[in-house]
DNA sequence: GTCGCTATCTTGACAGTGTCAAGATTTGGG
DNA sequence: CCCAAATCTTGACACTGTCAAGATAGCGAC
């Protein structure tokens, strides 16, 4: 399988990785299927073998961020899973960095530019692992009174707001730099999650 | 001036009118140039003569959205200035019904659909003076002992993106049904604001 | 091996898009 | 009244997502 033969051999994860490429070179208004198929070496249509459409290919793109921010979160809380104190901090920075690293994947896996999620059950399975994940810290946290109680879904969703609120507003540079000044990021971030 | 006279004559109000009709039918990704033109009754290009670009027309429908959303938020402030219990709640409560009533129009005024914000000197502002309402109200809850101290800079932050995440999750009906058949959907934000 | 089936990829086409240049039309101020 | 500026139309261009038809290659049955 010589990379100058007809068939590609792994063109379906060589597009998503194009995908990848070009969201971190263009951004999201950037991102055409043509371009991607070029910059993988192909004809225009031939990612239609393997995506039913573009929306299709975002979603897989999408589902491979969620996978990879996925192992992060893992290591964070193996790493942390027995300090509670710091353990809700060090998830929350981890999504932070992720989305100041890689702004328009994370614009694309969050900004609900995939637009019927429904249709594609790895995103959806990925996506709530995610969720889940965030739902057992914070009753780890409960437990060790790190934090109070209530429902861990509600508690998760109003976390997972805060913390995705916050930010989406600096992504936009809507945070003013007299704040950004005075304290670290990370500062901040505690003093927003322990509100 | 009559509809069939050559020059429009309000074209630039009638063009941000036809994109929110648009946004309500079709959708984000529906909204186009050319069918905002033919919808407004003029031909395609007409439209280069009030915005230099798709993305000037979409600055211009975020800013009406957003000068709507500052009349109402206005609105309960008046209502609600001297009940600093409820002023935050009912803030986040008008928000959320904007959000609710129209999602395609929150979307593109929240969901970074604009690239270059900051080109815009319009959005910039009247975005600016939503933000500078929810400092004030949080200002007006600390003397009243309704909120917690600190910066208030910060704490709006944190509500507002506490309140954006709840509705993100919403909107993408991402809250899982359980949860919204137990509780109404303000007796969840109370919950999610008190945090 | 080779025949044929299937998955994969290419080519060519189509409608729709954002954008610009050139020209037509109207309006308002001197 | 006239002309410059503002407004709108027409026509074009490159690009996009998508589909149909055909070319190519890999692979199992015989």
């Amino acid at each position: 399988m010589t990379s100058t033969s007809y068939h590609h051999g792994d063109l379906k994860n060589a597009l998503i990785q194009a995908g990848v490429e070009i969201l971190a070179r263009e951004g999201v208004s950037g991102l055409s299927l043509r371009k991607v198929a070029r910059q993988a070496g192909v004809s225009h249509a031939a990612p239609y073998s393997h995506f039913a459409d573009k929306q299709a290919l975002i979603a897989a793109i999408s589902t491979e961020g969620f996978k990879q921010l996925f192992t992060q979160i893992k290591a964070v809380f193996i790493d942390y899973k027995d300090d509670p104190e710091n353990l809700l901090i060090e998830t929350a920075w981890a999504y932070l960095q992720f989305a100041l690293n890689e702004p328009d994947r994370f614009k694309l896996m969050f900004s609900s530019v995939l637009e019927k999620e429904k249709d594609y059950p790895d995103f959806v399975e990925i996506s709530q692992n995610n969720f889940r994940q965030l739902v057992e810290i914070v009753e780890i946290c409960q437990k060790a009174n790190a934090l109070k109680a209530g429902e861990p879904n509600l508690i998760a969703v109003s976390l997972w707001g805060t913390v995705y609120g916050f930010i989406s507003l600096l992504l936009e540079g809507q945070i003013s730099h007299t704040v950004l000044e005075k304290r670290s990021l990370k500062e901040i971030l505690i003093f927003i999650i322990q509100r």
